[in-house]
DNA sequence: AGGTCATACCGGACCACGGTCCGCTTGTGC
DNA sequence: GCACAAGCGGACCGTGGTCCGGTATGACCT
């Protein structure tokens, strides 16, 4: 027996617009992989998938949003490996220990998708700072950092070990400065070592 | 008597390009003071300084160049005072001091010109972390940070203390979250202190 | 001085793109 | 069926950035 996720409060979508949402998303998906995310503009995307560009910009609010959106399968199997996933990336490690493995999965997760998550960096305006997988990843780290270092400045620490995940910084170590992905890792735990260090 | 500076390598720039140069950095400051960055389209600065656009562009490049153009100014007296200035900014001091010092002068300054430094981060598609401004920045941090830890992976250290200073990081600390300028220098001299601690 | 020439420079028409708007259409609950 | 809102789509706008025909400038020569 099914029970409904939720009583949605809103009247429930249309059909139409449910559809036409993943036929966008489909689309995006598929022309980011085919000509690259810079190379794919708005109308593309609309017109790959047989819709109007308002419907487009209706449904995902702007470029930047859209990117994020393609990205939302993966963003929730990262998130849910936080929250129930085994040690030492979800509970049962000690803070510091699960600062590093989140480190290594936000790099892993930059290596393989760095195009689109650099994309909704730069066109957001810098709002991506209050997109709403930044701010899951912010919570996460703060908790840790809390349990951490109870002593210390939890905001400005979370900053700073966030800041060298963002897509910008890494696309520059990784290919404008060489640096491999073992590489960024180490330096990530290096770093959180030192900072959660008593 | 006077000497030229420079026997130019390059037939030297007509008269009317240098004046154009400056009318539109006059006219560029003046809008972006008067009202607001955001709000100042490439169009007008090009009105207001009686130009064609064409000529904006010309001598400029892009917006975010342009913006780093107006702070050129501003960048000299920095880049000066590192090279040359008194310590603990200029040489003399402790590798450790000299980052801390400097932290707090690119903290001061994105407190005073936020909204440029915003704007040609954000406008320039990441290629901001390849300015020359920021290049001269990078070469500072990672000679001190060679000082300070000569065992250690410079590159990666350099960025670590690069990112707490760019201009949409601090803008979300000090403007989203609340965090005083006070608080920001303490937080990034700790940062140095865990950082080049043998 | 005055004239001549190559060319650096100018300017605004032009383009593609992201994003908005609003009149028409279509699915849905009654 | 009916009414009505949710949804649609493409014309439209302002912007950053490019291009190229025409022009003014400064070097050189006489």
């Amino acid at each position: 027996m099914e029970l409904p996720v939720l009583p949605a409060a809103q009247p429930r979508e249309r059909a139409d617009a449910v559809a036409n949402r993943q036929r966008i998303l489909d689309a995006a998906t598929r022309l980011f992989a085919e000509r690259g995310v810079g190379c794919t503009s708005m109308d593309a995307i609309a017109a790959e998938a047989g819709v109007g560009k308002g419907t487009v910009f209706r449904r995902f609010g702007d470029r930047a949003s859209l990117a994020l959106a393609v990205l939302d399968a993966s963003e929730t199997v990262l998130q849910e490996s936080l929250i129930r996933g085994p040690a030492p990336l979800g509970p049962g490690a000690p803070p510091a220990e699960r600062l590093i493995a989140f480190g290594a999965a936000m790099l892993d997760r930059l290596e393989e998708h760095l195009e689109i998550l650099r994309e909704s960096e730069l066109t957001s305006h810098g709002a991506y700072l209050r997109s709403s997988p930044y701010a899951v990843h912010r919570i996460h780290v703060r908790m840790l950092v809390a349990q951490a270092r109870p002593d210390a400045d939890a905001d400005y620490l979370t900053d700073i070990l966030l800041a060298p995940l963002s897509a910008v910084t890494f696309a520059e170590q990784r290919h404008t400065r060489g640096l491999s992905l073992d590489q960024l890792k180490a330096g990530y735990g290096d770093l959180v070592a030192r900072l959660t260090r008593a």
